[in-house]
DNA sequence: ATTCTTTATCGTATATTTACGATGAACGAT
DNA sequence: ATCGTTCATCGTAAATATACGATAAAGAAT
C-alpha cells in the first residue's frame, strides 16, 4: 500500500479546494463581475444587483474576504468593496496549473 | 433599480460556479490528479491513495461525474475512471475568461 | 453452485451552506 | 440629541454536503 490513510490532504490541493468553494455559488461570481466592472462598489449597489437579501449578499461578500478574493474598507456607514488583484493574480496561476497538468489540450 | 429581484442567475454564471463547487474538496482535486497521472484507475487504486473510506469516494467520484469531469467504464466487477478531455478544455476556458476578466495582471 | 472481489447505493449522523428577517453598531444629517 | 441610512451580525429554518458502515449487484474464480 502506497499511503497511510491517515495521510491529510496536500496543502496546495486543501488551497484549490478552499477558493473553488469560495467560487461555488453564482451569486459569487456575479460579485466578483460586478465588481470587475465597476471596480468599487458599496455593499447596497451590490444588493441592487443581486437577486437576493441584503443579509445574504452580505454573506457572500464575506465567503469572498474570507478567502481574500475581494477587499472591504469601511467608510463611514458604508463599506467599499473591490477586488484583491494580487490574490486573484495567485489564484489564476493556482487555476492555470491545475488545468495545465490535468487537461493536455 | 436596475435589475428585478426576481431576475434568475446568468446560465453561464451558474455552470462555471457548478464546476466551482465539484472543484471544492481536496479529494476531488486530488482524484483529477491521480487521473491525469495514472491515465486510467480502477476505484480501488484511488481509495488506496485518499485518506478516505471506499464508500465516501464513490461519492466524491459521483460529484466529479455529475458534472461531466471525470467518465466511468465498467468493466467486468471493476470500474474505469478517466479524465474527460473534452469536458475539461471547456472548463479550462472558462475559468480563463473568468480570470482574464477579473484579473488585470 | 458457491465464494470472493469490486464498487455503487442505502441508511444515517453530523456539519456546513444558504436564505431571510430582526437587531445593533457606526456614522451622517437635521 | 434625535433620526435615518448603511451594513455586518444574530437567530433560525431548510437544504445540501460529508463521512462511514452495511448492503446489494455483478462478475470472476474456485
Amino acid at each position: 500500500m502506497s499511503k497511510s490513510k491517515a495521510d491529510k490532504f496536500k496543502k496546495n490541493d486543501i488551497f484549490v479546494a478552499d477558493i473553488a468553494k469560495a467560487l461555488s455559488h453564482p451569486a459569487r461570481i456575479r460579485i466578483l463581475d460586478i465588481l470587475n466592472n465597476m471596480n468599487v462598489c458599496m455593499t447596497g449597489e451590490i444588493v441592487d444587483l443581486l437577486p437576493l437579501s441584503q443579509s445574504t449578499v452580505s454573506q457572500h461578500l464575506k465567503e469572498l474576504r474570507r478567502v481574500g478574493l475581494i477587499q472591504g474598507e469601511v467608510e463611514g456607514p458604508k463599506t467599499c468593496y473591490c477586488l484583491d488583484n494580487k490574490m486573484l493574480a495567485k489564484v489564476k496561476n493556482e487555476f492555470n496549473k491545475l488545468f495545465k497538468n490535468i487537461c493536455n489540450c
